[in-house]
DNA sequence: AACTATTTATAAGA
DNA sequence: TTCTTATAAATAGTT
């Protein structure tokens, strides 16, 4: 932050990369507390560098106490008693989380793949060239049945139908259901 | 830390403490993710207001697998303390419903760098690599028989080796299943 | 929720 | 490494 704009990716250099973690965990930590103090917040902060060690802070009490408290905190919805039928349920809906989170991910880094680094807008122009390439992605992915993709493909003919009609840019937020709808689905019962 | 020093003491007025919480939490996680990303930590935060109120971030896997990894490096706390096997898996869902809301948020932010209104102007060059990478990543979901994330993956695995020989990046699992299971309930709009 | 005047954090250099 | 310093970021007080 200073000398020099820092870009958001891992640092090349392992010398840079080492004295930039002693730097910003040790600012990271003084945040930390601060924010505790002032607010009369309870904190954990957990770090593990690259090597696996553990550098770690609770601002209150211990870092067990903290963990009960957000374990607590975390399983407040479980159900008293669970027979076998339903872990059975609960079990096949972590295993469909977790595929989720794998196609998720790929998503994720495709597009850190194609547009990582081009920072910026298109002008209308190159938007409308564009548009062409996304329509065919998107009618590829329509034409999946199921999966996460299809939320993305929403999301992208929506907004390609919206700047189709304008040339637009204005800001636009899209809640993507799934958001909410998840954990919903999966633990009410 | 503008416009007057701090005092590292609780503030007073509760109006005040609410909003500095509001806004130090937020710089507070942020830091800790560009921590992670800068220097590839492993890095987990939970923060409960006054209220109780619980915030967390996990940098890379989820909470709970932080809160394992840190289990065995401290030894410091029994897993025989949790006691259902239920509420294990009930717990390891929710932390990964976590990490999926996590990866949509990027997945959003993604999209919307493609039709967004990010500022700045992409050169004629970005705009052709770009065209060039959504027609090959087309291609590749065209010319597969077994799914579109089998091919997304492959494609991505190839330009992630291309692209980021230089920055280790892990490769891409390829042994995803391809057909979902989750209902489509959980899509709909 | 925005806006700035300042303070703080920190990247690069010594 | 530790110190310095120029700059980027965070944010306290304000609107």
């Amino acid at each position: 932050m200073a000398r020099g704009k820092v870009q958001l990716k891992r640092i090349v250099n392992p010398v840079h990369r080492q004295v930039t973690f002693c730097k910003r965990r040790a600012g990271l930590l003084k945040k930390a507390k601060e924010l505790s103090v002032l607010c009369d917040a309870d904190i954990g902060v957990i770090v593990f560098s690259p090597q696996g060690k553990l550098y770690e802070l609770a601002t209150k009490g211990t870092m067990q106490g903290l963990i009960e408290k957000y374990m607590k905190c975390t399983s407040g919805f479980l159900p008293a008693e669970c027979d076998s039928v339903t872990q059975k349920h609960l079990l096949k809906s972590k295993d469909e989380v977790n595929m989720m989170t794998h196609e998720i991910k790929l998503l994720e880094k495709g597009l850190w793949s194609i547009f990582g680094g081009a920072e910026g807008a298109m002008t209308l122009d190159e938007l409308h060239a564009l548009e062409k390439h996304l329509e065919s992605w998107i009618y590829q992915i329509r034409a999946t049945k199921e999966g996460v993709l299809r939320a993305a493909n929403n999301y992208l003919q929506q907004k390609v139908e919206e700047q189709h009609g304008f040339y637009n840019v204005e800001p636009l937020t899209t809640n993507i259901p799934y958001t909410l709808t998840i954990p919903n689905e999966i633990y009410q019962y």
